[in-house]
DNA sequence: TTAGGGTTAG
C-alpha cells in the first residue's frame, strides 16, 4: 500500500492481525503515518478502541486500558445509552462521571433532556433544565430548548412549547435558531394552525434568522398532510430552491409520500 | 470528538 494514505480502517486491520497485545498497544500508540508526510492525521474510529480495548483486556493489561476519558467521551456513552433503550444505565454513567470529578457540560444535558424527552418523560426532562443551572452551573442552550419544545408538541401542549419559545427570547444570553422554529412550524400545522404558520415565520426572518432545509421541510409536510391538492406543498419547494436551499431526501420522501396517497403515480 | 429541530416504510 506504499503511497497510499494510512487511514483508520487501515489501523483497525493491523491491530485485529498483531497477536502481541504489547505490540498492538504501540501500534496504536504511534501508527504509521502516511507515506507523504504532509498529509493530515487520521482520525481513530471507535472500532480502533474497540479492538485495542478488547485485546489488552484479554491479556489483562488493566492500566494500559486506563485511556483518560472526559466529558466527551461520558457524553458519547450517554447517547449511545439512551440510544439503546436504557435510561437507567445513562443516569448511571452520568453519576459515575460526577464521582470521577469530570463536570457535565452542555452537551451532556441536551443529550440527557433529548433523551428524557424521546421516552415521554417531560417532568425529569424539565428537571434537568432546573438543576443544570442550579447545581452545575451550566444554561440550558437552543438545544436543550429545542428538545423540551418537541416533547411538549408531541403531547399536544404547543402553547407550552410557544411559552418556551417566548422565555428563550426574553433571555439576552439565549440565541433563537432555526430548529425551535421548525419544531414550532411542524406542530402548527398537526395541531390545525397553519393559520399561525405565516406569523411565526415571519417572526423568525425578523430575528435575523434564515430557513434552512429543515424549516422548509416541516412546512412541506405540513402542506402535505393538510391539502387534499399537494401544489401548496410544491410551492414551497420552488422557494426552496429558489433561496438557495438544496432539497434532500426527506424533502422528497415527503412529496413521494404525498403523491402515492393521492393516487398521482 | 460529543448534543437539538424536518419524512417515508415496517
Amino acid at each position: 500500500m506504499a503511497g497510499k494514505k494510512f487511514s483508520s480502517y487501515h489501523l483497525a486491520a493491523a491491530l485485529r492481525r498483531e497477536p502481541d497485545p504489547a505490540a498492538a498497544l504501540r501500534l496504536f500508540l504511534n501508527p504509521p503515518t502516511s507515506a507523504t508526510p504532509s498529509s493530515a492525521p487520521f482520525r481513530y474510529s471507535l472500532r480502533c478502541y474497540d479492538i485495542i480495548i478488547s485485546k489488552l483486556a484479554a491479556a489483562r493489561l488493566f492500566p494500559a486500558m486506563d485511556i483518560q476519558p472526559d466529558a466527551c467521551t461520558y457524553n458519547i456513552l450517554i447517547r449511545a445509552a439512551a440510544a439503546s433503550g436504557s435510561l437507567e444505565h445513562a443516569r448511571r454513567l452520568f453519576d459515575e462521571m460526577l464521582r470521577r470529578g469530570i463536570a457535565p457540560t452542555v452537551v451532556t444535558f441536551s443529550t440527557v433532556v433529548a433523551a428524557l424527552c424521546n421516552a415521554g418523560q417531560l417532568e425529569e426532562a424539565f428537571e434537568v433544565k432546573e438543576m443544570m443551572v442550579r447545581r452545575h452551573k451550566v444554561s440550558p442552550n437552543a438545544y436543550v430548548y429545542a428538545s423540551l419544545m418537541k416533547g411538549l408538541c408531541e403531547k399536544g401542549d404547543v402553547d407550552d412549547a410557544v411559552r418556551l419559545k417566548e422565555e428563550m427570547a426574553g433571555n439576552a444570553e439565549l440565541l433563537l435558531d432555526s430548529a425551535v422554529y421548525a419544531t414550532l412550524v411542524r406542530a402548527l400545522f398537526q395541531v390545525g394552525r397553519k393559520g399561525e404558520v405565516v406569523g411565526m415565520l415571519e417572526e423568525m426572518k425578523g430575528r435575523g434568522i434564515v430557513a434552512d432545509r429543515v424549516v422548509y421541510n416541516a412546512i412541506i409536510a405540513g402542506f402535505c398532510e393538510d391539502e387534499r391538492d399537494p401544489s401548496a406543498a410544491f410551492a414551497v419547494l420552488d422557494d426552496m430552491k429558489k433561496s438557495g436551499c438544496k432539497a434532500d431526501a426527506v424533502t422528497y420522501n415527503t412529496l413521494v409520500a404525498c403523491l402515492c396517497k393521492l393516487g398521482r403515480w
